[in-house]
DNA sequence: GAAAATATTGAAAACGGTTTCAAATTTCGC
DNA sequence: GCGAAATTTGAAACCGTTTTCAATATTTTC
């Protein structure tokens, strides 16, 4: 008969190693969070007495006396985006295998609900806190920040004190770049669908398309520019409007892919061919749009590893080691959907 | 001077409202946990005392003496798949509001990282522990199942006495309905691109398959039944080693959406028209499917609702009480990309 | 109405660490 | 070589619950 696997061995603790290693249990505590010096000789002692009865610290007995809880808050905006996910994924995947474990928290783009959400987090006394996307005002950010290590992914944040704390690509200039590679193509009239309404995001996209055109001289043309919710609908609704006006375009640069995949679609319904009569740029390059018909252009934001980075970084911080954010500039992926004016 | 919304009152403790309210805070933790009967009188002092300076009782001194974390464990696979994160996002959103907290490890579909996943998982004392798909075996759900609440979701497992803990779309059942709907538009040369190998899900998917074809009389061709990973490049090689080999086939199910559309892909590419040459009909019905040029027919899988069912069992099921899980019948979403033979 | 059974209650002992404080031991300055 | 300062250490208090055990209060039983 074999054995569970997962035999309950009774807990060893601190105080088996302090016997067995013929010191007090303080002693112990100490070489476990390094914050006395001990003798080397001791210290030995106790590590290799954790070492051979295979000594796990209580996190509950630990966060109770006030030490850490090797735990990690992470306050996600559930929206189902393909980009969110993929920063959720990075971050879990990178604490896998580290001592520390991941709670996670919905804010559901909510302010009190973000609010309540941090306060549980808080609660359970996480060592750090990871917050994706969101909109929490500067004020509550940097009250946050006083009172445990952050990282914020996923969220553009100017102000200085952030700047080693914040991973992001910038929405403006990733969106300038798309709409500035349409106008080298010998694009004029380039319509460009929103994303939500005030979503942060939304807006650095719109101004990044609006400096590409006046850079290039072209005039904005605020007929084009139409409402999105970074769902596939608007970018439905954004072209049939277009057409219904007999507005004149000639690529499109949508907030996010699935809105492009929209556009392209109501696009297909009417004939009108991509990119031979429209190019489309989406934003997010996430996993489908390589296999949308034709291969979509897209801003590449490295979503998994700006979440790998974020809890990198997030450790580091907590353990008050230097660290460095890496810089995930903006990418355009040219793909089939963008094609030069003939 | 506006005082920080998150103001650090020092912690009320069971002492606090056992002076309070004129009783031991034996009594008090007894209302709390509802474990020994308390006079009425006595009680509703408590509790007024615990409403009135807004207690909040410590999970780790509670989780140190042996009660409970409210805390749920939630063991995914990390693929970045859609299905799988949008189980994840319903068992998040669920939680989101009640007492409990999900703390969500990674099994990378290695039984190893998987298991030791588990096993922080309990460390952490977690009350009850939801399995987001896997391939753990049966002896080790067996295992698990004593030694705590545990429910599984995104996966089929047939025994008996997981039954009620289960939450799963009948796979085989619905690569049956895509199939038949296939047959019955009139294909007969029908191809299959599998999902990855070993996969629990894709075996099921490609036994539905070949059921249908037998239950029409159809023989099962295994040169229409191609290898997969469940990726957007599966789908395209499928499709080009079936023309390179110029086998005749009018129709392709594909073990999921994204394959579907790599499949899709490869016959634009070859000018083959979707679907007046050729239908397509994919899995999951993930949100980009519907926006697909043009909208891919689908096998609905109510992931996100699915994973909301699972946490709302695993917390009746901590609490003894009662609950009946949802049955989630496959449902084929027909859209445009699928025809009738002409 | 007293003895026996039952229901409530409080004191105190866990649970497994961290941290303060003071004692013991070294090291150092001169 | 002696007092002072610095370094290591252990004892004990504490963190906030649950739970056991014995004591007290309340019912029942006859």
């Amino acid at each position: 008969m074999k054995k569970s696997a997962v035999a309950s061995q009774k807990n060893v603790t601190i105080n088996d190693i302090a016997r067995h290693a013929g010191v007090s249990k303080s002693t112990v505590s100490r070489v476990l969070n390094d914050s006395t010096p001990v003798n080397q000789d001791k210290r030995e002692a106790v590590l290799e007495a954790m070492k051979k009865m295979n000594f796990e610290p209580n996190i509950f007995a630990r966060s109770l006396a006030g030490g850490q809880t090797k735990t990690i808050g992470v306050l996600t905006q559930n929206i189902g985006s393909p980009f969110y996910d993929a920063i959720s994924q990075g971050i879990l995947s990178r604490l896998t295998g580290t001592p520390y474990s991941p709670i996670f928290a919905d804010g559901q783009w909510k302010p009190e609900v973000g609010h309540a959400a941090v306060e549980t987090l808080v609660g359970r006394k996480v060592d750090g806190l990871i917050l994706v996307g969101g909109r929490m005002p500067m004020g509550e950010l940097q009250d946050l920040k006083q009172r445990l290590p952050c990282i914020a992914v996923g969220r553009e944040i100017k102000e200085e004190e952030w700047a080693s704390q914040c991973v992001f690509v910038d929405n403006e200039l990733a969106a300038f770049m798309a709409t500035s590679y349409l106008i080298k193509l010998g694009h004029r009239s380039i319509a460009h669908i929103k994303g939500i309404e005030d979503h942060p995001d939304s807006i650095r996209r719109c101004e990044g398309y609006k400096r590409a055109l006046k850079e290039a001289s072209i005039e904005v043309d605020t007929d084009l520019i139409c409402e999105g919710q970074f769902d596939g609908e608007s970018g439905v609704k954004a072209i049939e409007t277009l057409l219904t006006h007999s507005k004149h375009f000639t690529a499109v640069f949508a907030a996010n892919d699935l809105t492009a995949f929209g556009a392209r679609l109501a696009l297909y319904r009417q004939g009108i061919s991509v990119p031979e009569e429209v190019s489309i740029i989406g934003f997010d390059d996430q996993l489908e749009s390589s296999f949308a018909t034709p291969p979509l252009t897209s801003v590449h934001q490295p979503a998994f590893e700006m979440g790998e980075a974020a809890a990198d970084a997030l450790v580091k911080l907590i353990n008050k080691q230097s660290y460095e954010l890496p810089d995930f500039p903006p990418e355009l992926i040219i793909r089939d959907s963008t094609q030069a004016m003939k």
